[in-house]
DNA sequence: CGAATCCATAAGTACAGACTTATGTAATGT
DNA sequence: ACATTACATAAGTCTGTACTTATGGATTCG
């Protein structure tokens, strides 16, 4: 029920190295295109299709468009792995590491 | 990095539904067909993806056949959606409460 | 034994989607 | 004003894939 369009714009490898690029820094369109080996048009659809997830957002200043990961952009897909999760008790002294850490 | 099959396996709704279904309960081939508006061969190339991704695991018991979530299915969607997660901190006081939870 | 059941695989169809080139719109540069 | 740059959209192609029906192998039942 996490909107199903995230499963669709995850499936596609090109569209996932984009999120990560953008999950990194703000970048243009030009910036992404010149990081793939596929067309500038093929990067604006993949964008297209992210954004429609709700896994990116947009800022247009002039003619350039940034883009960005959204915040909370993978929430959905949280919720829905914690929801049908196995096992995950055994992963819980993990967490607990990890947040002690962060309390440092 | 983590197993592309799993974002491939996760695409397809019909799919999900079937590996929900399984790790809520160890069903055969013929209990899932049941339960979904598909063939039982379609059902049978799901699951076969699904195993690929290393998601289900397969008990064979005579002629039936019983599907079940793998432990820690998702433990590879786990691992890139930390990765990538952007402003997790925001979620990390809830994380602890669930763990307080957990310890009583 | 033969019939029925359970499941997987084969083969074919139809649609989704990832890409291309071509083009249009809007902003910037000279 | 005209050319150039940045991006989006249109239209067409081609591959992937989700489904179907048909069939085969293996097990259980009568």
């Amino acid at each position: 029920m996490p909107e199903p369009d995230i499963f669709r714009a995850l499936a596609d490898p090109t569209r996932r190295a984009v999120f990560e690029r953008l999950s990194a820094a703000e970048l243009t369109v030009s910036d992404l295109t010149r990081g793939f080996a596929v067309s500038q048009p093929a990067i604006s659809q993949h964008l297209s299709v992210l954004k429609g997830a709700g896994m990116v957002a947009e800022r247009r200043q002039g003619r350039q468009a940034w883009y960005r990961a959204a915040p909370g952009a993978l929430e959905g897909l949280e919720a829905w792995v914690t929801r049908y999760r196995s096992f995950w008790p055994e992963r819980v002294e993990a967490l607990k590491d990890v947040l002690k850490e962060m309390g440092e």
